[in-house]
DNA sequence: ATAGTCATGGCACGTCGTGTCATCACTATG
DNA sequence: CATAGTGATGACACGACGTGCCATGACTAT
């Protein structure tokens, strides 16, 4: 036993999620959030950096997982062929340990708040600018490295959310094989 | 004359520029951004819905115009012919009537406040929607439009960022050719 | 024991953004 | 000329957000 009762953070992370679904991110106060946890709202701000954050604790190891797992793939993979074969794993690494329900009730309160929505496109930018960098220390030239980072992120959250919308069948890796495919086919598409 | 000075919008955003690169955009208050344009604070959010919308005011015609050239357009061309034929034409009409100083002092202030980086990429997606439902109300299937959509905003972030890097030269037009080429070459890769 | 550490509580405060009503110049209609 | 209507602005109160600062109190190390 602790001092505290321990998991303040997941307790509030909880707590947040289920007053979002049940009245609305904007109709939610940090004090109501801070007296379901069993805290109070000073201590809510020392957790997260604002109110929107809470949704996505967690997400900011995300960059440093996403260096590491291009660091240790073998340098003879091109960017695309990289993308093709770590996003699967590098999307099995992000959400391990969230359930699906847990996405999916994430995604919903997400969906109906813009300021979340904005939130999270800078998520996934910063997951955009680690990929960036990891394409530029494998020797890829700036633009390439840029082009790259944003067809993987791309790639990857449109996959996410097909898979979302079908409940998680097909399963994730089947669906961003799909849409990579699909993403290569569309570009491939002669110009005349 | 009018009953009020005209150009009330026109001045909040002149005024709010200047600060933000004067003093940075969380150092300046809204009452400072009214005071410099001879207004109250009240009247500041009649005109912005929150502080940040000042650095995007127009922008919200942006999917509209995307709609309309989309419809305007050949329904003879694929996503591919349609991106690269639409992409610089629709840059035009976007920035048309604002400098390249101006540009270049916006992204300056943008970029170096994440919480306006996020609204930026919120405009962007928004532009991303727009483009999707053009697509498919040219009869693409829902897959290929949202990746075809944001294939397209990707290149234009893309090549606007190189294009302001370089202070305008090459233009636009040239600078989208060159993403667009360096994205299909890429994506052209053999996986194996 | 005693000092140090660290998550939390408590409080004050500035800023943001909204609801509400008043003002006041101009416009339309008689 | 008179009167009612319109629309942008002013003025004020208020709740919520987020931060700075200091106090508390339980655990830890020596």
């Amino acid at each position: 036993m602790g001092r505290w009762q321990p998991g303040a953070r997941e307790r509030l992370e909880q707590a947040a999620l289920d007053l979002f679904l049940e009245q609305g991110f904007t109709e939610t106060t940090v004090p109501q959030i801070t007296a379901r946890a069993g805290l109070t709202t000073r201590t809510f701000f020392r957790h997260f950096a604002d109110k929107r954050e809470v949704l996505f604790a967690g997400e900011e190891m995300v960059p440093e997982q996403v260096a590491r797992l291009m660091a240790e793939a073998p340098p003879s993979l091109g960017p695309m062929e990289l993308i093709a074969e770590g996003l699967a794993p590098a999307a099995a690494e992000i959400f391990e340990g969230r359930s699906l329900d847990y996405l999916l009730r994430r995604r919903a309160v997400i969906d109906a708040e813009p300021a979340l929505h904005e939130r999270e496109l800078r998520k996934f930018s910063l997951m955009s600018k680690a990929l960036e960098q990891g394409f530029r220390d494998r020797g890829v030239d700036d633009l390439t490295a840029r082009l790259a980072a944003e067809i993987a992120v791309t790639t990857f959250r449109i996959a996410v959310t097909r898979w979302l919308d079908q409940h998680g069948d097909p399963d994730l890796p089947a669906t961003i094989n799909q849409t990579l495919a699909a993403m290569r086919h569309l570009t491939n598409t002669p110009s005349t």
